[in-house]
DNA sequence: ACATGTAAACGTATTTTTTACGCTAACTTA
DNA sequence: TAAGTTAGCGTAAAAAATACGTTTACATGT
């Protein structure tokens, strides 16, 4: 019987808010095989643990994050038919908030890499990484994972620059604002933007709990 | 390192049309563990499989069927931490023409469980079906799946009351029949129902090229 | 000091989509 | 032949999406 090690990769995503681009986080791999190589973050199953817990556990190795946005992508069957034992990998992919990573949680090894400049991955990185892209788009559509990666407060133009990014459109900033307003769960708060080269607009937030309410179970 | 076997479950999903609900296929145990009792039909992945060809294999092996619809739905780490040797398992769902099936393709030990209506299941099998169902209900909604459930020709009628036992609704006639004949890809054929009780409908069919052909990329 | 650029925040009008419901036609069964 | 059922056509109203007009409040450059 054929037994496999199973190693957890996560494509970490994060929003630049300055830049307006979707950003990937990527380690330069220390170890053979493809020592040297920019790959996604990740690790091997290790006795007593989840995959879920090993890609936290990668995760707040990573970004000293936890209790972020994590949910599995798939899991691929490396044809390595040559060895005994198979290595299988499961990925993941989180969202977090690029606001918040402090220098001091910032790798070494680790870089963010803009969406849209992503070096040739080793392995089957590359297919991961474009999967996870259409994934996320598609969830951003279903359900309300913005939030995970604006910043805790934000005004209304970022949330537009961030779907206009996403999803390559150009959105009328009127209408937008109109369906945006009508979400129960989008809070405006007694606070505006500062420092801005314009009219400064308020600022406002996702209330989950709202959103947990008024979402029908079907 | 620790090393995992690597099962696959499918969840075989069909519709009964004459009795208007989903159903899947489950199968008796032969082996220990839990031998005897009702549970998803799977395997082991051998040495040069991927988990796709597996599963696929399993998918002929319980309904003689190639070239069904066949998508991951997602890993499980079974956390059976006792021994060194873990077992996960990577679950696959997919969608049947349920009749389409012979009584010959029919296992001995395998059967079709109404959705509503099937047993306590060993190990995380429940939970597979579960989730599975939940992903089908999600995938209805974004792509034309139901037409893999569906036998080739079709009432309007009976498109309708798949989506009235999916998601246990009552949809009105008149405006389901516009809806659904404003889409490209479903062509009428020159062919109606017979033997029903009232008046004869025509017959439809999905139009996978129309279908590709108009639905944009993005 | 003032013009310029930019996005905020308010609005209206039009088009498109969804929903509610009326009616006749064609078939089987009692 | 009446009753029951779904097919297939239709209209009207409500809701959502789209296009676009206007004033306000800020920073920046001259």
């Amino acid at each position: 019987m054929i037994h496999f090690k199973i190693a957890i990769d996560c494509v970490i995503v994060g929003y630049d808010s300055q830049l307006n681009e979707l950003k990937v986080l990527l380690t330069e791999r220390v170890n053979e095989p493809q020592k040297g190589k920019w790959a996604l973050p990740g690790g091997f199953v290790k006795k007593t643990e989840s995959f879920e817990k090993t890609a936290a556990s990668i995760l707040l190795r990573e970004t000293g994050m936890t209790n972020v946005y994590l949910r599995q992508l798939k899991a691929y069957s490396l044809t390595d038919a040559s060895q005994d034992n198979r290595i299988a990998s499961v990925a993941y992919y989180s969202l977090v908030k690029f606001e918040n990573l402090t220098d001091a949680s910032r790798q070494q090894y680790s870089r963010w890499f803009p969406w849209n400049g992503i070096p040739t991955l080793p392995f089957d990185h590359g297919k991961k990484v474009a999967f996870a892209f259409e994934k996320i788009k598609e969830l951003v559509r279903l359900e309300p994972v913005v939030y995970h990666l604006l910043p805790t407060k934000f005004p209304l133009n970022q949330l537009q620059r961030f779907y206009e990014a996403l999803y390559n459109i150009k959105i009328d900033n009127r209408n937008f604002r109109k369906k945006i307003l009508k979400l129960p769960y989008i809070e405006r708060l007694d606070e505006v933007e500062k420092n801005v080269s314009h009219r400064p607009g308020y600022l406002y937030h996702f209330n989950e709990k709202k959103y947990k309410e008024n979402s029908s179970p079907y």
